[in-house]
DNA sequence: CGGTTAAAGTGAACGCTGTAAACATAGAGG
DNA sequence: CCTCTATGTTTACAGCGTTCACTTTAACCG
């Protein structure tokens, strides 16, 4: 996670970097969560526009940075309700309802998170959240690809879900999540 | 649907707003689908920018239209499919296959649908898409409450599918739409 | 130490965007 | 035929991402 500190003011900031992802964070939180422009982070930080460039190559490598740090947010999210759950089918459950309260309770950065063109194979990132989901359907049963099915069903309806409640297209009800949720006959 | 003709060129265009519209889905579909500028459809038509605005208050309100005409393709094309299945579980099985088909088909189109703002009870613009929906998961169940959490399971599946393929975040493969679909059991 | 070097900042400028304001045109109706 | 109004135009502004040439400063090395 970040740290910032309140630096002196000086011509070199000293942790820019930080700075800035800490500020993306802030912006896509407030303020019903517009995706913050490169200029408004920089100003935020206290720093000219261009300086912004000495740490990232453009602000889409910026927004990849922010969406970075949210999954990172949400893994640990999921990891902690899971744990509470007591792990298990129960801890599963658990994390699927994580995943979408997150995305509610963070409507901007999730969608950052998930528009940032992260081709498939892309195994240079840590993805908690996503080992938590084969760990938990592996453990549900032994066929491996029965296993990678039930996952990516369980990960397209919750998505599914976060994204269809996010755009307004249902109501986002704490009640239907767990309505929606609630498949028990898909995983017998 | 739209229909455009190649009106001769005058100081009044004729009907600006279809050809917009028409510009802003070919734009849409074209050289890996970014979401046009109000300035590109308007230099595409042969306008200029601000003429736009006789016709819409604002790029938003563009969008919404465009995000109209993708959605009553889509639903056009379930409709199609569904029909061609012969009706019934068959026919709502294809109508998910086709949203997701439709989706990796119109990436940018899709997204734009979807983004568009559609406060949950808006009831103002039809949605042949929501109607074959529920009207297939009422023919399943006489619980109508049943089969509003069965259809709203059955789009968060497809649209989180669609998402994520969109996304990258899993393969684009026809075989895996299908086997993701494959739900029997969610609907026994 | 002192001097050099490279990392990390700056400001001005470019072309793009959406949008507002004032003005021009032309086709339709009295 | 004249006028009115719908529909176009030009000009302008602020904000955006990004490039370029320049400045500052901290760190390293002889």
């Amino acid at each position: 996670m970040l740290t910032v500190s309140t630096s002196p003011a000086s011509y070199h900031h000293g942790n820019l970097r930080d700075a800035l992802l800490a500020a993306g964070l802030e912006a896509l939180e407030g303020a019903e969560g517009k995706a913050p422009s490169l200029r408004e982070l920089a100003r935020e930080v206290g720093v000219s526009a261009t300086a912004v460039y000495r740490h990232f190559p453009d602000k889409q490598a910026l927004d990849k940075a922010l969406a970075q740090e949210g999954l990172a947010l949400l893994g640990s999210e999921q990891a902690k309700a899971a744990k509470k759950a007591g792990g298990g089918a129960a801890g599963f459950a658990e994390t699927g309802r994580t995943y979408v309260r997150f995305a509610l309770a963070h409507p901007a950065l999730f969608r950052l998170m998930f528009t940032q063109g992260h081709p498939v194979g892309d195994r240079d990132a840590p993805d908690q959240a996503r080992e938590l989901l084969t760990a938990h359907t592996q453990a549900l049963t032994s066929d491996p690809e029965r296993a990678e099915t039930l996952a990516l069903q369980a990960w397209s309806i919750a998505h599914g879900i976060a994204m269809l409640m996010l755009d307004g297209r249902i109501s986002a009800d704490d009640a239907l999540i767990d309505r929606l949720l609630d498949t028990d006959n898909v995983f017998p």
